[in-house]
RNA sequence: GCGCCUGUAGCUCAAUAGGAUAGAGCAUCUGCCUUCUAAGCAGAGGGUUGCCCGUUCGAUUCGGGCCAGGCGCGCCA
């Protein structure tokens, strides 16, 4: 039972008694004295030509056979009609959970439909900082969602890995290098000062001094990049593809699309630089796409990587951008429409920043003093499931507070462990059961009625609501929807576990209730895996 | 100055594409362990949803105007 299947049910009695109306909304009470699922259908068609009287409809649903079957209940309260949902349909979710196990709350939203989520992308230069993490922790656990949905996904990685800034690490690692070797050499103000070129310095095995920028260049890349993979494994993140912007920069995807612009009359030359009109879609500016010096702004292959994107055939983009990207969204958009491409499918999704605490104190991050913690640091010290989890609480275009004491608590005050121990406690009922006799595999066969218990009822409703969860997540692309979801029913779980014992005297009934916890087990194992998080079975 | 994001209980956050009396956790106070892990549970107090208008049956949610915080606003990436 689910609220579209409501909602299609009362169309049909609608429209077999000619009304054509479907603005209206089914969805889970706000409360346990609406039932369990209320529609705001009167307020709706109150407004339009064809009345009818609230006794009337409410009859006519009343009197609908497959309503009489599922519901025990029926009733017009405030102006909502509320379903009361019978017991034995409650029940039915029991086996449905049991049936599908590591399925239950999939579904086939997709389609099929590919998408790529493109996060992270991190220039080469340096370690992951936490705002890359929380991208990464967000990407992982969206592809996870959008995967379980049916989509396609392919989470890809954008190397910027040319232009001055690579030229910068160049140097700035060479000058560690002649260091390293006792010859005075400085690194310039605008480059990398960053402790770890000293570590990459010292594996450089001995060359001639006079050796050239490219290869030092090079060499910080493919050190800085292992560093990068290694951390984003650790955090387990994986990525499916890695585009370097060198290849569209190699084989002339830039300047076709710029021929591309041209034609389309959208590109113009001013003051000795090559503009892109941008403003015809809406940007504030028109933006320069190559310099007066004759190379190209950052912009010039971005376009480029997107027509690559648009051309793999993508039907959905999704970017993850930190928040200094902010600014940089309408111009990609501008460039996606004049593209051809559908902006409705292009979703820029900003990743806020995250601000680090240890209790009260805010932990001040400064570069140039030194005063840094990488992602590296945070889940080194937290550990890569509590640092995933604090990072996906929140959604993603809100603030973090990251205390990084409190994430490391191993008490209730920790959401985390408050989550974990509950999933803990499952499994541990679950083993307990087997040294009783129960098996797994008998649970189907248990008399789910014997889950009388309010609190049980409540739990079955609960875990029945899971799927929708996740389709409202892959829908509105937010993770924390989940997160909040997994919380509150650890919340109920470590409830019934205080108050009803699972496993005694009365076999049957021990049986049952088994089930029930295999049921709960399901679904935190299921969401915390489209979280991205591993789910401990001790603690 | 302009643009984007945010503003909800003392603190950290929810509120399911506009729904009913705005909910959790932490903190505070009061209770609960010979039992499947008390890393837990039960209960209490705590609110003019930053402020003001508007749209409507109904606004935390949408629109406009203020106020506060964050981030952007390069022929950097």
């Amino acid at each position: 039972m689910n609220p579209s299947q409501i909602k299609e049910k009362l169309l049909e009695i609608l429209i077999s008694n000619g009304y054509q109306y479907e603005k209206f909304n089914v969805f889970p009470s706000a409360k346990k004295e609406f039932g369990d699922f209320s529609t705001n259908l009167f307020f709706k068609l109150k407004k339009t030509e064809k009345q009818i009287s609230t006794d009337d409809l409410i009859n006519l649903i009343k009197n609908d056979p497959w309503i009489k079957e599922n519901f025990e209940k029926i009733e017009e309260k405030n102006g909502f009609i509320n379903f009361f949902v019978k017991n034995q349909v409650v029940y039915a979710t029991v086996e449905e959970i049991l049936r599908a196990d590591r399925a239950y709350g999939k579904n086939n939203l997709g389609n099929k439909k590919k998408v790529l989520i493109e996060f992270v992308s991190a220039n080469p230069t340096g370690p992951l900082t936490i705002a890359h993490g929380r991208q990464a922790a967000f990407g992982e656990a969206l592809a996870r969602i959008l995967r379980a949905c049916g989509y396609s996904v392919t989470k890809e990685y954008y190397l910027n890995d040319c232009g001055r800034q690579m030229e910068l690490l160049g140097v700035s690692l060479k000058a560690r290098y002649l260091q390293l070797k006792g010859i005075p050499a400085e690194i310039p103000e605008d480059g990398y000062h960053g402790e770890y070129l000293k570590d990459i310095a010292e594996k450089i095995q001995d060359i001639a001094l006079d050796t050239d920028n490219k290869f030092f260049e090079n060499f910080a890349k493919e050190e800085i990049l292992k560093m990068i993979k290694k951390d984003l494994a650790d955090f387990n993140v994986y990525f499916d593809s890695w585009f370097p912007e060198s290849e569209l920069r190699n084989n002339g995807d830039v300047e076709k699309i710029i021929e591309k612009l041209k034609e389309k009359g959208l590109v113009y030359q001013k003051d000795d630089a090559l503009w892109f009109k941008s403003t015809v879609f809406g940007d504030d500016k028109d933006r320069v796409l190559r310099k007066k010096d004759g190379s190209y702004t950052y912009l010039a292959p971005d376009i480029a990587y997107h027509q690559d994107k648009i051309k793999r055939g993508f039907d959905i983009l999704i970017n993850l951008w930190g928040p200094d990207h902010a600014g940089y969204v309408s111009r990609i958009e501008a460039a996606v429409k004049a593209m051809g491409f559908d902006p409705e499918k292009l979703h820029i999704i900003i990743v806020q920043l995250t601000t680090l605490y240890r209790g009260k104190e805010k932990i001040l991050m400064s570069t140039r003093k030194g005063q840094f913690i990488t992602l590296r640091q945070l889940m080194n010290e937290v550990g890569p499931d509590s640092t995933k989890f604090f990072f996906l609480f929140r959604r993603a275009d809100s603030h973090l507070d990251f205390d990084m004491e409190l994430a490391k608590k191993q008490t209730e005050e920790n959401p985390v462990f408050y989550i974990q121990y509950a999933f803990v406690r499952a499994m541990h009922i679950l083993s307990f059961g087997e040294t009783k006799g129960f098996k797994q595999n008998d649970f189907i066969h248990a008399d789910f009625s014997l889950l009388k218990q309010d609190i049980e009822i409540e739990m079955i409703k609960r875990l029945k609501n899971f799927p929708l969860i996740v389709e409202q997540a892959a829908k509105t692309l937010e993770v924390s929807k989940i997160a909040g979801y997994i919380l509150d029913i650890s919340g109920t779980f470590h409830s019934y576990y205080q108050k009803f014992r699972v496993v005694d005297e009365n076999e049957d009934l021990s049986l049952a209730r088994l089930a029930l916890v295999k049921c709960f087990s399901i679904v935190m194992q299921n969401g915390l895996d489209m979280l991205g998080i591993s789910q401990p079975e001790k603690m």
